[in-house]
DNA sequence: AAAATACTTAACTGATTTTGTCAAGTATTT
DNA sequence: AAATACTTGACAAAATCAGTTAAGTATTTT
């Protein structure tokens, strides 16, 4: 139920990897491909759409590879899944390119919008610091209640 | 993004309209199929697995159809979900069935564990009872809060 | 200038999952 | 006995996923 595809976890493992060259070592693919098992095809078409999105910048050459574009406080594991599996989507009704011609009569549009809204204060509020910090995220239920990040 | 198949929203759905007919009359297949717009050969395949589950009775005969096993308030949406999907399994290293080899290394698990737990919590604080009453579910955060239904 | 390193892009494909349909029943009530 | 209703299992088209292959382009170091 409610799976996330390879890409979006690859994506996020990846960031999590160019995350720790921040502010000024270039990581590169086969860097990344080694540390978190990963083809480096595969990672290459993720990184692709993780660069067109600005999320990070490519340096080419020898000593090049990937850095981040902002400081990793400032990406969201939200800004990641977003650009690799598009809008977080419950329902096709809910898919902002489809639209959903019952929204009136549905009896479960208000149900399925409220378990998106709480998806997405989570993945809005963790970003790749929380990660490089090693968090356990126990205490998410508190920092979502402050109304930190909640951008929805 | 994570999005629920439609297996688990016509399982929710139906028993949406089996709720209604609580806790006496029974609800034929042909009504569930006319009000919510589904197939009624593929109804009987998601009611079997509802009813294997004992979350609902059929009666058969004239006048005959599906009855709620259980008060509408002591069926949540995750037990719904569970039968039609499996269990929730944002990635398959956190599927209870597959596990995972790289738990102790992987940078991403304690997140979308965290965030499977947001999930789990949600679903299993709203029930059909709530979706009866119309509810629109904006106070749930302060639900969750409280520790009510919070099973996990 | 050449070689090495590294990124870029697009097309393609096999496997799996999803979303149903079809057919042939069995059971119960009027 | 007829009508109504549920039950089960097999089957299949379509979509999505996961990843590979191939053929580049760009930059830096020597």
């Amino acid at each position: 139920m409610l799976r996330l595809s390879t890409k979006g976890q690859y994506g996020v493992r990846a960031m999590y990897e160019i995350a720790r060259g921040y502010p000024e070592r270039p990581v590169n693919i086969k860097e990344i491909s080694e540390r978190q098992d990963v083809s480096i095809h595969y990672l290459e078409q993720i990184l692709n759409k993780l660069r067109r999105a600005g999320l990070i910048r490519s340096v080419k050459g020898p000593g090049g590879g990937y850095l981040l574009a902002k400081m990793p406080e400032e990406i969201s594991i939200s800004d990641i899944l977003l650009e690799l599996e598009g809008p977080l989507a419950i329902t096709s009704c809910l898919n902002p390119e489809e639209g959903c011609v019952r929204v009136e009569i549905c009896v479960t549009h208000l149900l399925w919008k409220a378990l998106g809204r709480q998806i997405e204060d989570f993945l809005n509020t963790v970003t790749l610091g929380d990660l490089l910090q090693g968090k356990s995220f126990d205490d998410f239920t508190m920092l979502a209640k402050s109304g930190k990040g909640v951008v929805v």
